[in-house]
DNA sequence: TCGGGATCATTGCGCATGCAACGAGTTTGC
DNA sequence: GCAAACTCGTTGCATGCGCAATGATCCCGA
């Protein structure tokens, strides 16, 4: 049994697997911030390239942050209307726009880390120390496998 | 440097490289199937589970497959228009719908599990064996760990 | 210098989604 | 035996999404 070569089990194919996963991982974790601060995914995660470097454009977010720039756009603009991001011009390239967190969408933000990173490290705490390295290893080359 | 606790990077996130890697693996997955049947990630799936057992309700696929009901509904109906599946009315609790795939459908499952499979292969050739049963492991051990 | 092509952000459109509500049917408890 | 509680599948609604088109701006070559 298992060699028979029709069978496909959906159970055991890599990229279910993998969604199945992030789904969850991602629900579990959006349930720890989604809740307390009203934040979509992708608006989680344009705070978080905000929080890296400030002043940055919607093309930016877009090549870094796996989102088509649409999704960008509007994602800022709900943060906007919250006040947890501000839009300027920028100053010599007039196409582009300068998105940066508020005082407050800082604040904000620097309240969810924590609860970020301690889901992930309960996540991670199930985990040994070398497969978590593995983790690291085979993410890293998948994605190097992978379109994009 | 690296070392302020107040750095959060996004890109050694977990939760984020899942979400990333399971996105474009299954972009890229149904780009081997999708434009040549016209089918969605969620009609695809729906016809993964029939095919594993036949004459399945709605609220079997919901449980095993990671996906709502009213998902999982409308890629029945979108199937069914196309004649890839067929719905009957459960024999003794009236409540229930026997889903099955017609024999087009089973036809068209089948034309899609090789280039699924190969597609998965090629995946997994940058992978070593050891790297393999890792993250077969690691997967399950996540998955666990994760509501649902 | 200036005109055509590229780049940037937004938006309109059609569609899929999640959620809650609903109607039909079934089970449970008394 | 029957009413209340529950289960199952569908659907209405608001919302978010991907994609293509648009308008504004910039770059580059002749």
């Amino acid at each position: 049994m298992r060699n028979d070569p029709d069978a496909f089990s959906l159970d055991a194919f890599l990229p279910y697997r993998l969604a199945v996963l992030a789904s969850r991982v991602s629900r579990d974790l959006s349930g720890t911030y989604g809740e307390r601060f009203g934040l979509s995914v992708p608006e989680w995660r344009v705070m978080a390239h905000l929080a890296e470097g400030s002043n940055v454009s919607v093309r930016d977010i877009e090549a870094r942050v796996d989102m088509e720039k649409s999704k960008v756009s509007r994602a800022a603009k709900r943060l906007e209307k919250r006040g947890l991001l501000a839009r300027r011009p920028h100053p010599t390239d007039k196409r582009l726009i300068a998105l940066s967190l508020t005082d407050q969408g800082t604040s904000v933000f620097n309240q969810i880390v924590p609860l970020a990173l301690s889901f992930e490290s309960e996540l991670k705490s199930r985990l040994t120390a070398s497969d978590r390295d593995h983790l690291d290893r085979i993410t890293d080359i998948l994605l190097k496998g992978v379109t994009m």
